[in-house]
DNA sequence: CCATGTGAAGGTATTCACAGCC
DNA sequence: GGCTGTGAATACCTTCACATGG
């Protein structure tokens, strides 16, 4: 059925699926299985087929999916077609990686701009890209930025949030471990790489007992 | 009621919990309600006190919960009482950050060894940890080690994942943007940093249209 | 015959509303 | 009065089974 709302599990894999996608045509292919696709990913087949039944028909029966046509339409409504440049706020070691990091690319995003509040930092270039002051960071409002990279210590996430929502960007990615407050037009998804490291013991099963947590 | 199976999302929300309640003791405090712990985590209050309903009763009604104790059982439960060692492989931009990164700390979690392929940094040493030649990684065997961190390129994100199993790791936390296969008895998280930002476009209202996806 | 697309069934998680207790 | 703890109601997501079409 067409035109349904697409549910939020579904929008988390879609970037998984369009990755897949490109792959394949990397291989030189121009159509795909579901279950081909499921074997390359990670996700049922039946899931696949459930997920892009929500918005519209791109695979032919009998034959598969048109890679070309349905990673065009994913990234249409991922909004990876017009949305593209972000800017990242935090040039510690992390912020340094995510500057160097090729993975981006691949969706279509590129870190066009950094800030940094520490001197030593703020004139030099890492990865084509010139680390400005953050006290500067108004000016990204002229410069068709909607995305942001929070690297920041925690405590002062809230703040660098604060500048870039004052600033017109309307999606952040947060590496700080903690809430930050946006208006409610804003999107804010936090990544905390040590809580995902913290939740792995628990899928470990105990040695010598019977009763076991299954992975998910 | 006690004893209940807890249900996975809720064990995803568990370091957030834990997280909440180690800054309110900092605080000075030694009991907390659902409400303010809802507050400072940004989950429901009562999404909070169905997830602690799950494992027994540590709050007083009136008054709020015990923090050092309901701590001390969330870490239990996520086996963060006795697995704490971790073993980082690819020590390149990412894993350098991570090697650095304080925020394992809290969570009693440690890097105590990393590996890497390149001859330049086999043997140099970032924060107290001296980088070690991949090729020795069966070593990690005798060493009290569960938990690993992949931080390699995707076209060896496989091979490094197939080498810890073999080394006894029984938990991947995995920073190449692929499925990695291992043994059921494995847990892998894959964490695909670019997908993340990926997805951040979808939730962000178009200019001057009615319709708009919510936030989650 | 093969693979998609989808109603229906089944399972899981969230939200609600309020009884129970301090 | 305040806050927990929880059955019940609701919403959501996954899985199944198979009709449909190339």
């Amino acid at each position: 059925m067409r035109y349904h709302r697409i549910p939020d599990e579904t929008v988390r894999r879609l970037p998984v699926y369009l990755r897949g996608l490109m792959v394949s045509a990397n291989q030189g292919n121009t159509s795909i299985s579901s279950r081909s696709l499921a074997d390359s990913v990670g996700v049922n087949s039946w899931q696949i087929r459930k997920d892009f039944s929500y918005f519209g028909d791109f695979g032919t029966r009998g034959v598969g999916y048109d890679i070309e046509r349905l990673a065009k339409e994913i990234k249409k409504i991922l909004r990876l077609d017009v949305i593209r440049r972000a800017v990242l706020v935090g040039v510690g070691d992390l912020g340094s990686a995510l500057l160097a990091y090729p993975g981006f690319g691949i969706f279509g995003l590129d870190i066009v701009a950094a800030f940094d509040v520490d001197p030593k930092k703020i004139g030099s270039t890492l990865n084509g890209v010139t680390i400005e002051d953050f006290a500067g960071i108004d000016a990204v409002k002229e410069r068709d930025i909607s995305l942001a990279i929070v690297a920041v210590p925690r405590a002062e996430a809230q703040v660098a949030a604060d500048r870039l929502v004052a600033s017109g960007v309307k999606g952040i990615l947060n590496f700080a471990p903690c809430k930050v407050s946006v208006p409610r037009r804003v999107k804010v998804i936090t990544l905390d790489i040590a809580m995902e490291l913290a939740r792995l013991p628990y899928y470990i099963p105990r040695a010598g007992r019977a009763e076991e947590p299954q992975q998910a």
